[in-house]
DNA sequence: ACAGTTTCTGACCGATCGGTCAGGTTACCC
DNA sequence: GGGTAACCTGACCGATCGGTCAGAAACTGT
């Protein structure tokens, strides 16, 4: 609600997508918004509080896009669509799946994190299926990993690239990754 | 040269890339190889002398990789070679391409990951050049950030893949991924 | 001006961190 | 068997971690 409280949201998200989870200090935080590491606490009850603050909107973003996409059969032009906004939720919480993606493994015992490895394991399944085949899962996990890698190296290489562009680039490459495994999915095709 | 001392090293590496290097202890890495902390101080000097040896093999390995590239013009026949170098590369020394690709951002302060981070930029140069499109800078990170990725969450979920199936769809994928660079690298061209 | 609530802080706590040190244990060599 | 070097250990150190608590400071409505 107020602002200090969005400022270390936004600050610890951050600080966990690019230094980790476990390297960041509540003290940190607390220097970076010039409070001290007590009022840190007083908006957040624990450092796990904040982490589940910070990546609990690109949950709930990414698990309605999955309940929108479980709704009706995957026509070609839902596929479509799916990318592109797909590729948008990436842009938007960018840090979210990075850390996801980076840091989902070893922090398998916060509730939060929990949620979003289902969530990738939701969308896993949907590429994938069942019959997914070695090359289709890797194909699946490349795009995911690999997009997350490029997009938060450029907040830790401080350039930012012009966001159409990327956009644009991202769907070309994404589209180009995943269309054997859409075109599967669709007609289960060898 | 004593067993320990590998032991050691090898439990190091498999902990500092999949649950990271802060929020690894020396108590734990003393644990899981039945010895006590003091003893894992005794073969490394530090944690960081430990890191060093986690991950100088695979730096090493690479850096030949490149001062072979760069040795000759990049004719196709060299950028097969070199895309199935680069492919065991990875796959040999997938937890430590893991932790540099997802550790190395937060881990500046550290020489051996400046090295490392080096290597990965020598790299991308010489896929990307000095002219190369946004476009092309991430099929680069994509193919190599998803390589990472995919290969260690194999060993986070616990199963194996089949060794040659898993080279044989990387190689596929990543030829897909860089062939554009690759050729613009060779003839330059719009 | 007053009371009440929100916001913030420093002092403090137990636990754990990386690292040091003196000394015990084992193995090898003559 | 005695000496010696390699290996291992528990006790200990200062620093830092996440978290608690009592109370100061600032803002609110009346």
């Amino acid at each position: 609600m107020s602002t200090s409280a969005d400022d270390l949201r936004a600050i610890a998200l951050a600080e966990f997508a690019t230094a980790g989870y476990a390297a960041t200090s509540l003290h940190r935080i607390a220097e970076l918004a010039g409070l001290s590491k007590s009022s840190v606490l007083y908006h957040y009850s624990s450092k796990e509080t904040l982490l589940e603050a910070a990546v609990a909107p690109a949950i709930d973003r990414m698990t309605a896009i999955l309940d929108e996409l479980a709704s009706g059969p995957f026509t070609p032009a839902r596929r479509s669509a799916f990318l592109d906004e797909f590729v948008d939720f990436i842009l938007q919480y960018r840090r979210e799946v990075n850390l996801f993606i980076n840091q989902g493994p070893s922090l398998v015992d916060v509730p939060v994190i929990d949620r979003a490895n289902e969530v990738v394991y939701r969308l896993a399944e949907h590429f994938a299926a069942t019959t997914g085949s070695i090359e289709e899962k890797m194909r699946f996990g490349i795009a995911l990993g690999g997009a997350a890698y490029t997009l938060c190296s450029q907040d830790e290489f401080g350039f930012a690239l012009p966001i159409d562009e990327t956009r644009a680039a991202l769907v070309t490459i994404l589209t180009e990754l995943l269309a054997p495994i859409a075109v599967a999915g669709l007609v289960n095709q060898e």
